[in-house]
RNA sequence: GAUUAGCUAGCUCAGUCGGUAGAGCAUUUGACUUUUAAUCAAAGGGUCCCGGGUUCGAAUCCCGGGCUGAUCACCA
C-alpha cells in the first residue's frame, strides 16, 4: 500500500515499525495540527455534572440537564452521514452522546464535523461537549452536543468491547494483558474499577474505625537492618553510604510493639510488606496487612475487635453481612464460631493430638498423608496438620485459638495450658484471614523464645526469625500486657470482592518481565551504509539488530529484500549481491 | 520447582489429512439525519511466540527454548 509505506517514512525516526492503526491516528493528529486544532490544550476543561448523576435524576426529571459539560473518552462510535452516536465515559458512567452536522456546524463550514469529528477523532480519544439531555426513540437518555472540544488525542486503539444483553464480545479478558497494562482494564472493564473502589472504601473503614477507637495511626520503616515479627524470606537490599545490608521488612510487628513500650495505647499501620517467597494467586512479593497493637489488652478482646469490625467492612461495602464469595455465601455476622486449634483437629480428623508428643505427632502425620520433613519440630508438625486437614474447610468465619508454642515466637504464654500461647487466627473461605495474640512482654522468655528459632533455624528451618537484641531491650524498659493484630488487607479485598486472585485486588501485581526485544537503530543499519529506504524492508525481513544482519545468508536475503522490494513497493532500482555483501560485511 | 493447557491480524477466536493463512469486530474509502453489538458496499492489514529438525512442501508433525494461564508444593 503506497500510502503506508509513504507514511511508514514520516515516522521512520521511530525505531520499531507502527502498526497501520497508529500511523492513521499520528497522521490524523497532524492534520488536526495544521487546521489549527490543539490535540492536547493545557487549560482546564470544567464539567458541570457526573454522567452518574445524569443516569440517575434525569428519568424523573426531564427538565434537567439541558445545559451541560462534561470531558470524558469515546468509547465507541454509531456515523449515520449527518448524524452519529458516541458511547461517552467519563470516570462515573458511560452515556450516549448524539452528533448531528447542523448543530455542530451552523454555517456554511462543516470541517467540525464532516472532517474533525468523523475522521479525525476515534475511539479513546478524551474530549469535552457541551450540550443538552434528551432521549432517544430507542429511550435511551443521551446527550445531544452543540460543542465538543478536543482534550486529547489517543494515538493507539483501545480493545473494543461490545455489550449487548448483558453479553460481552470481543472481551478484554487476557490476565497477562489485563495485568500488564491496568491502566486499559480499568478503561475497558468498569467492574474493575469497581473492585479497586472497595477495596479503599474497606481500608477507610477500618482506619475511621480505629481512629474512632483513638488508636494513631504510624509509619515504621521499611528498610530494615534486621528483619522479624514473621516467618518469611526476605529482601535483601544495599544501603551504600553505610555500607550495610539492609531487609525490606516482613513485618513491623517489632517497630510497633517499640512504640507500645514507648507508652502509645494503640497504635496501628497499613504496610507493604515483603516476602521473597513462591508466587500464586494468593501470593504476591509485595502485599498489604494491617498491624494493630492496643495495650492492656489480651487475645479474647483483640477477638471481639475483629469480628467487630470486619462485620462492619462487610456491612459498609455490601450493605449486609452476607458476601457472595465463589460458590459460598460467607456470612460476617458476629459472633463467629471459635475452635482451639486441637478441637479444630479432632473435629475434622477425629484424632485427638492435644497430649501427643513429637513422635507421635509425626506418625499421626504420616497416618492423615500430611507432608513432614526432619526440620519440623513438634508446632511446626501441628501447625501442618491443621492445615493440610482443617483450613480449606473452614469457610464461615471461625476463629482458631492457642497454638502451640514452638510456632509462636512472639506470642504470650497461654494462662492455663502449658505448651500452647494465646493466639487466634480467623480463617475464612479455607485461607487465614487474620493473626493474633496476647503480646509476648516477657523479656526473657522472649529471649529464650527468639534461642529455640535460632535452634530451628540450624535444624534447617530457612524462615525461622532471627535474634532482635534492640527490641528485646526495648521489652525489658518493660511492655503493657498488649493485643495485637495484623489483618491481610488483600486476602480480605478478595473475599470482599469475590475475586478469586490477588492480582485482581493488586493494582500492578508483579509480573516476570517481558522479554525485551533488542532492536537496533535506523542510525546502526545507516553505518553499514545501507540506504535509508532499505531499512524497513531489512526489518521486515525479521532482523531487528545489526548483530543477526551480519550473521545472515546472503543468498536468501538477497531473494527476501527482492520480495519485500516489490510488496512494499520501494521505489529503488533492484538489490545488486555486490552491495548486500557489503552490507553484510559492513 | 513439578504437572498440564495455550501462544495465529489492533481485539476475540477458527484453521480439517502437512498443500496459496481465515471470520467477526476494529481500521481505510463510500452510502445513510434518533442509532445502539447500527446497517450496507469495497479495500488494506500476518515474524502463525522463537530456534532447530523431518519433508518436494510445516501455523499444522518431532526436539529444544521463551512467555502466559491452571493445578500442586512453600509462604500471608
Amino acid at each position: 500500500m503506497n500510502v503506508l509505506s509513504y507514511l511508514c517514512k514520516n515516522f521512520k525516526n521511530m525505531s520499531r515499525e507502527l502498526s497501520e492503526h497508529e500511523i492513521v491516528r499520528r497522521n490524523s493528529l497532524k492534520e488536526l495540527i495544521s487546521l489549527g486544532i490543539d490535540p492536547y490544550p493545557a487549560e482546564e476543561y470544567k464539567s458541570n455534572v457526573a454522567i452518574e448523576e445524569i443516569l440517575k435524576n434525569f428519568p424523573e426529571d426531564k427538565s434537567l440537564y439541558q445545559d451541560v459539560q462534561i470531558s470524558g473518552r469515546i468509547m465507541s462510535r454509531r456515523i449515520m452521514g449527518a448524524a452519529s452516536f458516541v458511547e461517552f465515559q467519563d470516570s462515573t458512567s458511560r452515556i450516549q452522546l448524539y452528533f448531528k452536522r447542523d448543530d455542530i456546524c451552523p454555517g456554511e463550514d462543516k470541517t467540525l464535523y464532516n472532517t474533525v469529528f468523523k475522521r479525525l477523532l476515534d475511539i479513546g480519544d478524551i474530549i469535552g461537549v457541551k450540550g443538552y439531555v434528551f432521549i432517544t426513540q430507542m429511550g435511551e437518555i443521551t446527550i445531544h452536543v452543540t460543542e465538543y472540544k478536543i482534550l486529547s488525542k489517543a494515538l493507539k486503539p483501545l480493545p473494543v468491547v461490545k455489550e449487548k444483553d448483558d453479553k460481552k464480545y470481543d472481551a478484554f479478558t487476557d490476565p497477562e494483558q489485563r495485568y500488564r497494562q491496568r491502566y486499559l482494564d480499568l478503561i475497558v472493564n468498569p467492574s474493575v474499577k469497581k473492585i479497586f473502589e472497595k477495596r479503599s472504601q474497606l481500608m477507610n473503614t477500618m482506619r475511621t474505625f480505629l481512629n474512632e477507637k483513638g488508636y494513631l495511626e504510624v509509619e515504621t520503616p521499611i528498610l530494615q537492618p534486621l528483619y522479624g515479627g514473621a516467618a518469611a524470606r526476605p529482601f535483601k537490599t544495599h544501603h551504600n553510604s553505610l555500607d550495610m545490608t539492609l531487609y525490606l521488612r516482613i513485618a513491623n510487628e517489632l517497630y510497633l510493639k517499640r512504640l507500645i513500650v514507648g507508652g502509645f495505647d494503640g497504635v496501628y499501620e497499613f504496610s507493604k510488606d515483603f516476602r521473597n517467597e513462591g508466587m500464586d494467586r494468593f501470593h504476591n512479593p509485595e502485599f498489604t496487612q494491617i498491624e494493630l497493637y492496643v495495650a492492656y489488652k489480651d487475645y479474647e478482646w483483640m477477638m471481639n475487635l475483629a469480628e467487630e469490625m470486619i462485620e462492619k467492612v462487610a456491612m459498609d461495602l455490601h450493605g449486609t453481612t452476607k458476601v457472595q464469595v465463589g460458590k459460598n455465601i460467607i456470612d460476617f455476622k458476629r459472633p463467629w464460631k471459635r475452635f482451639t486449634m486441637f478441637e479444630a483437629i479432632a473435629h475434622f480428623t477425629g484424632i485427638d493430638i492435644s497430649e501427643m508428643d513429637e513422635d507421635q505427632l509425626r506418625e499421626t502425620a504420616a497416618k492423615l498423608n500430611v507432608p513432614i520433613d526432619p526440620s519440623m519440630g513438634k508446632g511446626k508438625l501441628i501447625d501442618e496438620i491443621f492445615g493440610e486437614c482443617c483450613e480449606a474447610q473452614l469457610i464461615q468465619p471461625t476463629f482458631i485459638t492457642d497454638y502451640p508454642v514452638e510456632m509462636s515466637p512472639l506470642a504470650k504464654k497461654h494462662r492455663k495450658v502449658e505448651g500452647l500461647v494465646e493466639r487466634f487466627e480467623a480463617v475464612c473461605n479455607g485461607k487465614e484471614l487474620c493473626n493474633a495474640f496476647s503480646e509476648l512482654n516477657d523479656p526473657i522468655d522472649q529471649r529464650q523464645r527468639f534461642e529455640s528459632q535460632l535452634e530451628l533455624g540450624k535444624r534447617g528451618d530457612d524462615e525461622s526469625m532471627v535474634l532482635d537484641e534492640d527490641f528485646l531491650n526495648a521489652l525489658e524498659y518493660g511492655m503493657p500486657p498488649t493485643a495485637g493484630i495484623g489483618i491481610g488487607i488483600d486476602r480480605l479485598s478478595m473475599i470482599m470482592t469475590n475475586s478469586d486472585s490477588i492480582q485482581d485486588v493488586l493494582f500492578f501485581p508483579q509480573m516476570r518481565p517481558q522479554q525485551k526485544a533488542n532492536i537496533s537503530t535506523d542510525a546502526d543499519f545507516k553505518n553499514l551504509g545501507i540506504p535509508e529506504v532499505w531499512i524497513p524492508a531489512i526489518r521486515k525481513a525479521g532482523f531487528n539488530t545489526v548483530e543477526a544482519f551480519r550473521q545472515a545468508d546472503a543468498n536468501k536475503l538477497m531473494n527476501d529484500l527482492g520480495g519485500l522490494r516489490k510488496k512494499m513497493k520501494l521505489d529503488v532500482p533492484g538489490l545488486k549481491s555486490e552491495d548486500l555483501e557489503s552490507w553484510i560485511k559492513g
